[in-house]
DNA sequence: GTCTATATCTAGATAGAC
DNA sequence: GTCTATCTAGATATAGAC
């Protein structure tokens, strides 16, 4: 990584969006999200990056762009190697979720947080509604009546992996020390329990 | 409220933990919490409030155990109202969860936070420890065969809640405007599903 | 396209006046 | 017990050198 004074990058736009997903899976979300922490992972000043965004939103656009694309599919991925059965389809959306947002640090607090509902971003608002379509069309498979119906359900759904997630990562889990597999098991789990009626 | 210059409170103390509610209900949760924002709110200089508190960390605690306090209070309220079904009784204490983090800011977020771990208050750990003993109550009577999936089911039964809470909080429904009452009521429906089996 | 330097802001925490 | 004033530290963002 060469972390010296003076290293010229190829891409630092890249590189400020991938350092960004590292800085945010440490922890502290998009309050303590700093720009200059971001440049200083990447060695460069911390006037480098604005460069490349005019402002600290949006860095924070881009990133959540990429995160809505590597998440919807990663869950697209997740429901495939679940089989068939619609239900646990959806249900293993969960734990992708929860394993992806460990790793990333970048999840639906990042990716439809209110600070950025005002940026203009035509990318970011097509991977967002793309990631939106993946999860309503696995909860319509699995035989939802109405379309509010399915939106519940992907919100039940997704609330319940955000919220192991959320609780991980503040560290309420922290003293029994449980694995990220761990806990999108019982993502999984719990977000199969939700279909078991209505 | 008198925020004028001068103004001497009574017990600035109390004031400073109530204060602190209210400061965490306008968002950004522990990242975004300010010792100097708690003052200004209350009128009062920003050096006032270490006469009272050593620190920000302190401050912190105080409302957690404060918190840890009326929300166990506010869990057994609505498991009474909810009636003798003891599935019932547990899928209320999640909808009493979003209720009272929507109006006090303070979740598990707060009172179980990381980096209140370390602090030596007997008091809050009282209060937490009671806390959890309220819901773990609750979860045994719905019939859990073992102490570790009665833990697992409030686990689960807090993911819930808490991710409903989070979203709600982060601006998740914001456009769609959906009350806070319609969000507990959402979540107590999810709750009394991850009940059905196991 | 990146650097150094800087202006402005906000926060945590302390010292000493009253 | 609260105030004013101050120190330190870290952030956003800009200006101008190279």
């Amino acid at each position: 990584m060469s972390a010296d004074r003076g290293y010229h990058h190829g891409d630092l736009r890249a590189a400020l969006i991938e350092a960004s997903f590292a800085q945010l899976a440490e922890g502290g979300g998009l309050p303590r999200f700093s720009v200059a922490a971001v440049a200083r992972r990447l060695g460069v000043s911390t006037a480098a990056p604005y460069r490349h965004f005019p402002d600290r939103t949006h860095l924070l656009g881009a990133v959540s762009g990429a995160a809505a694309h590597d998440l919807a599919a990663a869950i697209a991925a997740a429901a495939d190697a679940a089989g068939t059965d619609p239900a646990d389809r959806l249900a293993a959306a969960a734990g992708a979720y929860v394993r992806y947002v460990a790793r990333t640090g970048a999840g639906f607090h990042v990716i439809y947080a209110g600070e950025l509902h005002a940026l203009p971003d035509e990318t970011r608002r097509d991977r967002t509604r793309a990631l939106m379509t993946t999860l309503l069309d696995l909860a319509a498979a699995t035989g939802c009546p109405s379309y509010q119906e399915a939106v519940q359900l992907v919100e039940a759904t997704i609330a319940v992996a955000h919220g192991y997630t959320s609780l991980y990562a503040d560290g309420f889990f922290a003293r029994k020390s449980i694995s990220v597999d761990a806990i999108a098991a019982r993502a999984t789990t719990a977000a199969r329990a939700l279909m078991t009626v209505d």
